[in-house]
DNA sequence: AGCACGCCGACT
DNA sequence: GTCGGCGTGCTC
């Protein structure tokens, strides 16, 4: 018998096995097998079976499975979204397991027969061990032992899936937080009351995702599992919970997608807006398609919430494929807007800014300012000599570190000491653009006497809990001072809120700048639920407070640009990149590529190739696909020495 | 992806 | 003469 094995690596084609007669009853399609590959062993999905000895073939080295744990509808999961995002069946199907997977280890044997009796209660590695591999998985198949797992105590046998319902239905529901918290508690209950589960999504597990699970858990308590791989023992319990339980809740970020779950009823998607639901690693998806796709082929409905949905979703809902509920979120705030000279940037905090933020801490007030970058400058520029600071091994641009007070490269991480000297001609006038979170605490520092001033970053939330900042933040007189994790701290309340820096996003992120601006804008509006809201803004700034206030019609002026432009939602857009120590290699490839993409007749839907030096020469190429469909250019490509593809880039 | 192999230019 | 970077091809 031979078997036909994806593996997790970055090529379209399935390597063929000899399986030995012993093991045939068990080299079932999606087991996973242990196989020699080169001088490596690696572990992949069976995805095909045929009849026929040893031709020459390398045997496998081990079965892993007694039967296969990957579900029908998680492989036709999968299966779709390789070709949506071009990736390698294998890839995707190690995504949809537990990241340190150990199946033996919390598996046990249950004696059904006499001959069995004295392995009866041993873990499944036990009864290895005592009695051998061969023999347990015989007794298994002649129905002499049963197995269960040691969280739930049931029978652990096949996935049973609830099939195909007619229940598809896709919701957008556009409101503040307190009103999703109650749509979302009222559609899981009445699912999990059908002994249904549901998975919920969350963009992470440490501030957004705290939090609602501390809101599901007062209601639900133990029907609540998260699937993390931060724990790996309890993500172990949430995968045998998933297959066997009934009626759980299962929390969990992007990875969650893929987890094969048994009577799925309903799916629910926290901010689908957020950009941790993207996978960059080994196989690109977006988690919030995937949830879509997933509810769709399953026949069940699925709910996504936001004050701010991305632009695919409000596209979706004008075209009717998801219906759209839309919610006042400011009928207790108050929006203004401070119009400031533009050009002037990172030189001095507007003064009409200083003197409000003085009269609130004098008024005792909590105070939040968002601010895009968590430095003090992400840019320097000679202005003797004209030139950027660039790092020394890279080239990248340098950012510049109040404390400690160091140049730091983003990208390859060095740090330099900053001795206020232009590093090419010696020159001492120095101007810091792009300033952040640091540039801002020391501007106030110096206006103000004495202001009690919170910095707060992902970082700064990471090493510490998010609890311990609150306390300090929740003080009246305090200034926090913050990047986008203020959009996530739910718990935190202020009186006052100014959102700063907004042309920071025309610089970074490119076609999604307004986007990304009304999103984090809107964010930080739902989360930290302030009484006034000011928006510091320049003549080329696009985000006011009238665009704020008015989600509708932002959304249909931005799908208008869209739309006219040629961009996503309206067509897919795939990233070509080529990454070559030396020119003339790159160059050969860029112009196959090239040559490839005009001979398919998508020359005119080609922009590139752009030569880019980092470390090596880059060289980029960005095709403009349909609505829909993948270029079959495009699998071509994949799998080229030095090629990347990626899917659906968010800035290009 | 990871690895072996073969090609070139550089250097004790 | 040989060491090391780089490109190419292969893995059942």
């Amino acid at each position: 018998m031979i078997v036909h094995v994806a593996l997790p690596l970055p090529l379209q084609k399935t390597f063929s096995y000899y399986v030995p007669f012993i093991w045939e009853p068990f080299a079932k399609p999606l087991a996973r097998v242990k196989v020699p590959f080169g001088n490596r062993m690696l572990t992949g999905f069976v995805v095909g079976v045929t009849e026929g000895g040893d031709e020459g073939l390398k045997e496998i080295a081990d079965i892993l499975d007694i039967f296969p744990l990957i579900g029908e509808a998680t492989f036709q999961l999968c299966a779709w979204a390789c070709q949506y995002y071009l990736a390698p069946i294998g890839l995707a199907l190690k995504y949809a397991l537990p990241s340190r997977f150990k199946v033996e280890k919390y598996l046990s044997v249950r004696a059904k027969a006499e001959q069995t009796r004295h392995l009866d209660g041993l873990t499944l590695k036990a009864a290895y061990t005592f009695a051998g591999k061969q023999t347990v998985w015989e007794y298994y198949r002649a129905e002499m032992v049963e197995l269960y797992d040691s969280f739930t105590g049931s029978s652990f046998a096949p996935l049973e899936e609830s099939g195909i319902t007619p229940g598809y239905q896709a919701r957008l529901y556009v409101a503040n937080v307190e009103r999703r918290k109650e749509e979302y508690l009222r559609v899981i209950s009445e699912t999990l009351e059908q002994g249904k589960n549901v998975l919920f999504l969350l963009p992470d597990s440490h501030t957004v995702g705290d939090y609602f699970c501390r809101f599901v858990t007062q209601s639900l308590g133990k029907r609540v599992v998260w699937y993390t791989s931060s724990q790996p023992k309890r993500q172990m319990e949430t995968f045998f919970r998933a297959r066997a339980g009934e009626g759980y809740l299962i929390l969990g970020n992007k990875s969650a997608v893929l987890l094969p779950v048994g009577q799925l009823g309903l799916i629910v998607v926290e901010r689908p807006e957020e950009d941790e639901y993207r996978n960059e690693e080994a196989f690109h998806f977006n988690a919030v398609r995937l949830a879509i796709k997933s509810a769709e082929m399953q026949g069940m409905p699925i709910l996504l919430g936001s004050v701010s949905p991305p632009l695919d979703l409000v596209n979706l809902a004008q075209q009717g494929a998801v219906s759209l509920t839309r919610e006042e979120l400011f009928s207790q705030t108050k929006l203004s807007e401070l119009r400031v000279e533009s050009g002037k940037r990172g030189h001095q905090l507007p003064a009409e800014l200083v003197s409000c933020i003085d009269q609130a801490v004098q008024e005792n007030e909590t105070i939040a300012i968002y601010t895009p970058r968590r430095d003090y400058a992400s840019h320097l520029y000679c202005l003797e000599c004209k030139k950027p600071f660039l790092c020394p091994d890279c080239e990248t641009p340098l950012t510049y570190h109040r404390e400690g007070d160091k140049l730091a490269c983003p990208s390859c991480r060095k740090s330099l000491a900053y001795d206020e000297t232009c590093a090419q001609c010696g020159g001492s006038l120095i101007q810091f653009s792009a300033t952040g979170a640091e540039y801002v605490e020391e501007q106030l520092s110096a206006a103000l006497q004495e202001p009690r001033v919170l910095r707060v970053t992902g970082e700064s939330i990471r090493k510490k809990d998010a609890h311990s900042f609150l306390q300090v933040a929740q003080t009246p007189g305090t200034i926090v001072i913050g990047t986008q994790i203020l959009s996530r701290l739910y718990d935190l309340r202020v009186k006052r809120l100014i959102l700063m820096g907004q042309e920071e996003f025309l610089r970074v992120a490119g076609y999604r700048a307004h986007e990304r601006v009304f999103q984090i804008f809107r964010n930080l509006i739902d989360a930290l639920r302030p009484e006034e809201v000011l928006v510091v803004a320049d003549k080329t700034s696009l985000i006011g407070a009238a665009q704020l206030a008015n989600e509708e019609g932002f959304y249909e002026e931005e799908l208008a640009k869209r739309r006219q432009a040629e961009f996503p939602p309206y067509v897919r857009l795939f990233l070509i990149e080529v990454e070559k120590k030396t020119r003339a290699s790159g160059q050969r490839v860029v112009a196959e590529i090239v040559e490839r993409l005009q001979a398919e007749g998508l020359g005119s839907r080609m922009m590139g190739p752009m030569l880019q030096k980092r470390g090596g020469l880059r060289w980029r190429i960005v095709l403009r696909g349909d609505e829909s469909s993948v270029p079959p250019v495009l699998s071509w490509m994949y799998g080229l020495s030095g090629v990347r593809m990626e899917p659906d880039p968010p800035s290009i």
